[in-house]
DNA sequence: TACATTACTGACCGGTTAGTCAGTTAGCAG
DNA sequence: CTGCTAACTGACTAACCGGTCAGTAATGTA
């Protein structure tokens, strides 16, 4: 394939046209996330994407080979970044485990249980089943880093003895459980006309979680033991 | 199961033909609630369900008008019975709140959690913004009575003193989020092909949820008090 | 002007599926 | 047996949608 006239190689976009080729992928992915967790994967309607993004049908496949592709890109595109972003935060963190967690649920709260973004993992758990390769890339790219992640917070905190000794795997499904819950429940249910009475805000619940949390997490010397499960 | 003698004021059927003609919306709503909880609504093709329930296609239209009434049957078939079962065991109890709460989340996760019956959750959560009405049908009938009853106990163990000083409806949420989240996630993604290194089996998740639960939950005087627990 | 390249278009193709209906079969009465 | 009716069938229709590609328009070059 010839480069246009070997004049140029910088890829400065001069016209409004490239600017319009460059800023295409972006416009697409935007539109594409409000329609996927507008209506799912499944029901959303690749003409509609393209549609919504002010181009046709034809020009949305110039930049992804298909509907999967287009769903993975705005995988990436809402939560790659993010998970790298706990990461660093954690290798970079001086405090204790129970204020570095407090603050990842915060933050994952604030930056995407309340946006778009959280609507990815209600459309993973409504479609995971008919999209297994779907599935495979979310639980690969997404769920299992940032499992991994909590996971080695909470493992630390035992090690360091600021814990008490739980299975740190297991901590994290605890750990996340409520807000998941809170924002699948959102973009489903609640996104429904449905009129329901919120006796409680999301941030109370968060707020209460975390605090019931490390009441039972915290490693305080000489606290009675706790009932055991089911007789 | 064959309910043909039982009937008194129409004419008992009497041929295995007729018979069968009782018996075939029954067998629809099973194959479909096992087909819809496997593919969600959608994706599950009339026929499918037609052939699963040992008919045809055209059979499946002389029983039900269309598949989205087929939908709201298998919803209020599979919801019917299940909800004053629990209210019941409220009344009755005698024991400590922590029990009652221990008992009702763990026989939740039994009786419902992985059965048929608990894939409906997950439909609803899947299918909620596509039918509005039914969604407002599950809120009213199943959520809030649900959420009502763990509140009241919750709000009980408060009175009494055996648990702090709780929001109620915020308790609730965290206590219900992990089971529920669990549950989704095994109709879902772990209901996928993914191959997901169980590192903790739900078992092990809602027996540390409940331990770190009440350990939060709990009110536990500044000295050293023996827990009311069972040793 | 003429020509080349790039970005884009939208009619079209192939496959899928909800819903229909003319026709077939099972049971039964006379 | 003959005919009648209820229960059932499955080929068919109409609509839908992911993906393709021959063609068009905009821009650059000379």
């Amino acid at each position: 394939m010839p480069r246009a006239s070997a004049k140029t190689d910088s890829p400065a976009p001069s016209s409004a046209r490239q600017r319009r080729k460059e800023a295409r992928p972006q416009e697409l992915l935007e539109a594409a996330l409000s329609l996927f967790v507008e209506k799912g994967f499944a029901a959303t309607r690749s003409e509609e994407v393209a549609a919504k993004a002010g181009v046709s049908k034809g020009t949305l496949y110039l930049y992804f080979p298909s509907k999967e592709e287009l769903f993975k890109a705005v995988v990436r595109e809402a939560l790659g970044s993010k998970i790298a972003e706990g990461n660093s935060e954690l290798a970079k963190h001086q405090g204790s485990m129970a204020e570095l967690l407090t603050w990842m649920l915060w933050t994952w709260w604030e930056r995407l249980g309340l946006t778009p973004a959280g609507g990815i993992h209600k459309i993973m758990m409504s479609e995971a089943r008919n999209f297994p390769e779907l599935a495979a890339f979310y639980n690969d790219e997404v769920i299992d880093p940032s499992c991994a992640l909590l996971a080695e917070v909470v493992r630390r905190g035992v090690a360091s003895g600021e814990f008490r000794e739980v299975d740190p795997d297991a901590a994290v499904m605890v750990l996340i459980g409520p807000m998941l819950h809170l924002v699948l429940h959102e973009h489903s249910i609640g996104a429904a006309g449905v009129t329901h009475d919120h006796k409680c805000t999301p941030e109370q619940v968060l707020s209460l979680q975390l605090e019931l949390m490390f009441e039972g997490l915290l490693n305080r010397p000489r606290h009675p033991a706790p009932p055991r499960s089911p007789a």
